[in-house]
RNA sequence: CGGGGCGUAGCGUAGUGGCUAGCGCGCCUGCUUUGGGAGCAGGAGACCGGGAGUUCGAAUCUCCCCGCCCCGACCA
């Protein structure tokens, strides 16, 4: 039992200043956490029960689908990552530091390496196999931007998990298991999420999913089809290609088009000089980018921006991407900004990237590649030629579904779990193979499944709080009944002392405020604040024999006598859970 | 790393060259109070982020450094 009276903890009345997300803001204000250091906190008794009720939640169900806890240092030596050149590929953000001798250390930003040494070292039949081993750790990352509290920290606890299969049908299986483990455990946490198709990313591999909470502290958008529950990550959105039809276009006509850089001045001149109802939809725009030093053009519609986290997640290989600035314009005296059209790239060695709505067969006005010329009639495939297409133009709200093409809606979200399917990078870099049936060696293919465990504590805070405060749903919650003794008698203190020792005897864990010196009020304000799910107020009602009974999360209450209270508060949590 | 904001007691803050750095919350003592962040009285707590400089005199002005927050870039 814990009581208000001994537990360590201080609630702030005022709004700590530096925080500014609800979740930040009301586990710092509710004494749960306390910022270390930018992107580094420290956990208090409340805050780390409920991380710990977070971790037992997962825990129980990683076990129950059957993977198996390990546990690995943070304090990792550099040669295993050096082997997989995540020393390097790492970059700024991997932690590093030397011990004594000057060796080389890193703290562990994540544990692919550590995972495929230890199957490495137990392992090598087919036989062993499947296998997938998790573990609830530290991880660092030294992050540009340290944000928003808990959600985006530079020490944070995850839990990740990783599987071995011998072939592609077996990873497939080990994933789908992953994912229901994942639908279960997330059930049980109280929190919202769609899971999203996603991108690879840096990690490799292929297939890739993220469960999202939406939330307006978010940092990730999505996408999603209300219709038929088609979600994606913006960068993994998927463009219906329009349908082009090159029959019957006229010739290319190079147009007389004055002072017209912006794409909204092009438009105006085309509606006056050269026939109505042009929109900014139907003209091309040429967007040069320098990728990795190299000068690359960019087909958009003329309407959308390119979206350069969308591109660069689409594009392999390709470490920094950057506009072009004048310095790069005068490298290129054929460019004439503004007035950029595809159709010289190939004599000018520009490599040109279409976003998929430039189709084959499409007819555009771009520019003339001469100043104050643009050109009309220009149709991929016969005016100019795509040498690649690659998603990249912004995604909009009402853009339509690449499966069943309804508006598809936009929302932000925070990322709680990312699960992708690995495939042999780590294990042929650090040579993890087994032996199949004919005996022959066979490089391990590998799952790769992350829940974010302390952003998931920031994650329920934002979707369950109200504007008095935390309210957290009865499976983490760090007491499931917060028991508020009033007056000045002994009687109130004495009843509540023994209906918390009723509940805990059942198993119901109960925060007593026992405090005689506090009035009502700051005991009331101080259980909406820190969000135990059940309230109990003993005082005023025990004239009645009775004793109060509140769901914080609904404000319904009601009295019942002291005697039914036990059996009608754990009926209330079985309610609310 | 670019742009913006900020650093004064545990927390929130006032104080733009001049007495002993002010207030609220919290904390301690006493009395009163006890159903919505109580009242009165007394008290403790601040190398004003750090360093250098200007000045008779610096929280306040100048320079350098450090740290924090927000937007962007970045980010399994």
């Amino acid at each position: 039992m814990l009581r208000m009276s001994s537990l360590f903890l201080r609630t702030l009345r005022d709004d700590p200043s530096d925080a500014e997300v609800a979740s930040h803001r009301l586990l710092v204000r509710a004494g749960y956490v306390r910022r270390i250091a930018a992107g580094i906190y420290s956990w208090l008794p409340l805050g780390y029960i409920t991380l710990r009720n977070i971790e037992r939640v997962i825990r129980e169900e990683m076990d129950r689908a059957g993977f198996q806890e390990v546990h690995f240092p943070a304090l990792l030596p550099k040669e295993p990552y050096e082997q997989t050149n995540r020393w390097n590929e790492y970059g700024p953000e991997l932690f590093r530091l030397q011990d004594r001798k000057g060796g080389e250390y890193l703290l562990g930003p994540t544990h692919e390496e550590m995972f495929t040494l230890m199957v490495k070292g137990e392992y090598s039949s087919y036989k062993d196999l499947p296998l997938s081993l998790y573990q609830i750790q530290t991880k660092y990352r030294d992050e540009t931007r340290p944000r928003s509290g808990i959600i985006r920290g530079r020490e944070f606890v995850m839990k990740d998990s990783y599987s071995f299969d011998l072939d592609d049908a077996g990873l497939e299986a080990s994933y789908q298991k992953h994912r229901e483990a994942y639908i279960k455990t997330f059930a049980r946490l109280g929190l919202k999420y769609n899971i999203v198709s996603a991108m690879a990313g840096a990690m490799g591999g292929s297939k890739s999913e993220e469960f999202l909470a939406p939330c307006d502290t978010g940092e990730d958008t999505y996408v999603l089809c209300e219709k038929c529950g088609y979600a994606a990550n913006v960068e993994a959105m998927v463009t219906i290609v329009p349908p082009g039809n090159p029959d019957g276009v006229p010739v290319l006509e190079v147009l007389n088009t004055p002072n017209t850089p912006t794409i909204d001045s092009l438009v105006a001149v085309l509606n006056e000089n050269y026939g109505g109802g042009y929109t900014g939809a139907d003209t091309l725009k040429n967007v040069m980018l320098v990728a990795d030093t190299k000068a690359i053009a960019v087909l958009v519609p003329g309407d959308r921006e390119v979206d350069l986290k969308r591109l660069q997640a689409n594009l392999s290989g390709v470490q920094e991407l950057r506009i072009f600035e004048e310095a790069d314009f005068a490298q290129y005296p054929g460019l004439i900004k503004g007035y950029i059209g595809p159709q010289d790239a190939a004599q000018s060695g520009i490599r040109v990237l279409a976003d998929p709505r430039i189709a084959p067969g499409t007819s555009w006005v771009t520019g003339a590649n001469q100043r104050d010329r643009h050109a009309r009639f220009v149709v991929n495939g016969r005016d100019f030629t795509p040498d690649e297409y690659v998603e990249c133009a912004e995604v909009r709200a009402g853009d339509l579904c690449p499966t069943c093409s309804e508006p598809i809606v936009m929302d932000r979200a925070i990322e709680i779990a990312h699960i992708f399917q690995l495939g042999r990078k780590y294990a042929q870099a650090l040579n993890l193979s087994v032996l199949d049936q004919n005996g022959k060696s066979q490089i391990v293919t590998m799952g790769s499944y992350g829940i974010g465990v302390s952003r998931a504590v920031a994650a329920i805070a934002e979707q369950t709080h109200d504007a008095i405060g935390l309210s957290w749903p009865v499976e983490i919650a760090p007491a499931k009944v917060h028991i508020v003794a009033t007056g000045k008698e002994d009687n109130p203190f004495n009843v509540a002392e023994e209906l918390a020792n009723n509940l805990e005897k059942s198993g119901i864990t109960v925060l007593l405020d026992d405090r005689r010196d506090a009035s009502p009020g700051v005991k009331f304000k101080d259980a909406e604040l820190i969000g135990i799910p059940v309230i109990v107020v003993v005082g005023k009602a025990l004239e009645f024999g009775n004793v109060e009974v509140r769901v914080r999360r609904s404000g319904e209450k009601s009295e019942v006598s002291v005697a039914d209270a036990s059996t009608f508060i754990s009926n209330v949590l079985i309610a609310n859970s």
